[in-house]
DNA sequence: TTTATATGTGTGCAGCATGCATATATTAAA
DNA sequence: TTTAATATATGCATGCTGCACACATATAAA
């Protein structure tokens, strides 16, 4: 088989998908590419602080405290004393839950069509061959929070999560 | 199968790649996140107008503009007169030819090493899963162009390509 | 042929997200 | 207690984007 051509299928379906999802994220929180992921974020990990998230996002800090003021602005966050003087403890409200909600629905619809023109014994093909590649790509824990930024834990628990697993192997270096 | 999850799974890969494309990709042409796929679109298909190109990129027309006004500054790229009194013919000089080659490279060896744990055999069923998941995603002729935008037709030429393929089917209505 | 419409390119302008450098406050360590 | 590290916030400049508009050229209609 011809190697390169797969490589180039990968990508191009990277991408394809990609756009698309961003595009129906983006449309739920209209904040910049980063809006949607810190809304799923702050939804699953409530209390986080804005180094955690910038950390996780991938933007600077000070990107990531304007990005939460927009998005306390459109009273999706709350911003709360955290048990350090220094840190902000972030929670949706209850508007930013649903949003997030919204959010998570959106990408699964996406990508449950995607998976349409597959057969039932293809797709537990294609999950496997997805598990394999997703866990040599993870490099390291802040690498494995980053790829699952928009992960929809409600489906996919972090137990048997193939970047996860990944991670914790990282660690024991 | 837990085809939630294999949906799950399938968007945190793409999400990944793409991460890791853009920065490959942008890193050898820092000009905005369209500027690779313009320098790959213009050098498979040179003497394109800015209109076609801003449609393939999913840009406005301005937003191209002024893409073309950055890749022309850093002499990628050269304005000729087209055929039409009106439109602008787009070619690469050589230093932008070299730059659109090292995009391709560094994009495959990332690719290429995605595919790193995968046997012959797994490779050879991805890529068959691929293709039906990339051609049943494809809109329509200008949607197929917009995801083969960063392709490399070197490798994956558009005579078996799953998307020109839908896209061809698609111009039959 | 003249007029009206469509197409392609370029520019002024404002909006928005980003990073860097810096200021301030709080905690931890020497 | 002094010093260093951590967390948050802000001023500022930069860069990319789209909208509205101006202008030139080509095509269609009258």
């Amino acid at each position: 088989m011809n190697d390169e051509r797969t490589a180039n299928l990968l990508g191009a379906l990277a991408l394809a998908l990609t756009d698309t999802l961003t595009e129906v994220t983006s449309a739920r929180a209209e904040r910049g590419a980063a809006a949607p992921a810190a809304l799923v974020l702050v939804s699953f990990y409530p209390g986080q602080s804005i180094d955690s998230l910038a950390r996780t996002l991938g933007l600077s800090h000070s990107a990531t405290v304007r990005l939460v003021d927009r998005l306390a602005e459109d009273a999706l966050l709350d911003r709360r004393d955290g048990t350090d003087g220094r840190t902000t403890a972030l929670h949706l409200t209850r508007k930013g839950r649903a949003r997030a909600d919204a959010i998570l629905d959106e990408r699964g619809r996406a990508l449950t069509g995607a998976l349409g023109p597959l057969s039932a014994k293809e797709r537990a093909q294609f999950s496997q061959l997805l598990e394999k590649v997703l866990g040599a790509l993870t490099r390291d824990r802040q690498h494995a929070d980053h790829i699952c930024r928009l992960c929809d834990e409600r489906v996919c628990p972090a137990d048997d999560c193939p970047v996860e697993c990944a991670a914790v192997e990282s660690q024991a270096d």
